[in-house]
DNA sequence: ATGGGATTTTGGTATAGACCAGATGAAATG
DNA sequence: CATTTCATCTGGTCTATACCAAAATCCCAT
């Protein structure tokens, strides 16, 4: 669209991000405030803020709200495929996790989700809201619908873990299939606030859908990703 | 981060979104220019510009340089398992696809290829780049790499079509196995050149090796898509 | 040390204006 | 009719300023 020649707010971009890749600003760390940045060239702070959404949109750097811009910590490898929890696969990665449950609830089968497990519309689902998060850093938002038929009681359990494991050793649920679909999005509205990232962040929105042996859905997943905290890896038989 | 309540974009964008989903603008066409939706309220061109930011992260509205707002296509969806080509998909989806090869090239295999290929360095390779359009937008920027030795004179061959096919028809070359990472990215520099999109547009940078029968590999491919244009779609067994 | 309240700093939102380069379309030209 | 030329419209970049709300910090009283 431009060359990246005489726009200023590509060459700060690249100036930053020269200063981060060098080292001299590590992950985690503060960069100055804008009006810092600012004082350096005689540049305005639009053009400055400019600079930095781009490093944003590249996953160099994110911000807290009003508090600063922070190097990026690098993002976590991710396979939709492997049934493991966040939980193991986030500390085999060298990070620390944390899960957070928002909310769990039993609620009637709407019709989408009468389409989705193949139940009765009214039939007894959990719905659990929960927030994950990577060194302290909220990283997903995700909706969990359950077959409460299959797994009966299960909100009474503590889900601050691995839901996983509980399905599996309380109710003896194994996962034979998994369907999982993609789509790049913007992070708004509820996703944005739980987040706390500002309306519009790009993220991932990840949807699972998972099967039992029997071919029955057992649990449908929708996540929705900051874009920089993940990398997803798929390894695949071709059809 | 902030209640949508107060924030005057984000109202504009409700506005406009509810327009767009009322039907009154339909996909393609283009909105009222920024300084004419600025005369409706007593706003200012950078707050309805906000607005249009994050419509367009949303996937709802598209640009085009120095020409207008467009309202976004529905986009494609895309099976990385299936080894059908570009072009026999999205025509089954009912939508026009273009391939451009904007580079093809024989190059002696550096270090980081020759790992991913498991060949000696210096070995030959064919680096193919491409450009490919749905409904005359350009969506994806792919470069591929293949193995020179497995399909000797491949570049000789017109590439604007299905590589897939090629590589099927006239070296007899079956794929077995792929290794698929994604990973949301801004489109930036060469990327967002090719692409005639502004820096940092949000994308997905999507790479896949491919393994014949023999676990060798066949081919690297490395694509940039625009974010507004596919969803990933994948059915998995679990291991 | 600890807690709490005031102050400062930070990014977030919004305004108004200016100029540019590419896209567009109409008018002039062959 | 096709082509070129030119004025206009469009989004893209940049400046300067103002005010807000939340976060961070400091300082004082306990």
């Amino acid at each position: 669209m431009q060359q990246p020649d005489h726009l200023q707010y590509l060459g700060m971009r690249d100036d930053i991000a020269a200063r981060i890749a060098a080292g001299e600003l590590k992950p985690g760390e503060r960069l100055p405030s804008e009006r810092q940045l600012q004082a350096g060239g005689g540049v305005s702070r639009g053009t400055i803020r400019e600079a930095l959404f781009q490093l944003e949109g590249e996953g160099v750097i994110y911000r807290k709200d009003r508090s600063g811009w922070y190097v990026s910590p690098p993002p976590v490898v991710y396979d939709p495929t492997r049934w493991e929890g966040f939980m193991s696969y986030v500390e085999a990665q060298g990070r620390r996790p944390l899960t957070e449950t928002l909310s769990k609830v039993e609620i009637a089968c709407d019709g989408m989700l009468a389409q989705i497990f193949s139940r009765p519309v009214g039939a007894p689902m959990y719905w659990i809201r929960r927030r994950r998060s990577i060194d302290g850093r909220a990283v997903l938002i995700e909706s969990i619908v359950v077959d409460a038929s299959l797994a009966p009681g299960l909100i009474e359990h503590d889900l601050d873990g691995s839901l996983t494991s509980v399905l599996k050793t309380v109710y003896g649920i194994d996962v034979a299939r998994n369907k999982v679909d993609m789509r790049p999005c913007a992070l708004i509205r509820e996703e944005a606030e739980a987040l706390r990232v500002k309306s519009g962040l790009p993220g991932l929105n990840l949807e699972r859908t998972c099967y039992n042996a029997q071919g029955r859905v057992v649990e449908f997943d929708r996540e929705y990703w900051r874009h920089d905290a993940l990398k997803v890896s798929v390894d695949i038989r071709v059809r």
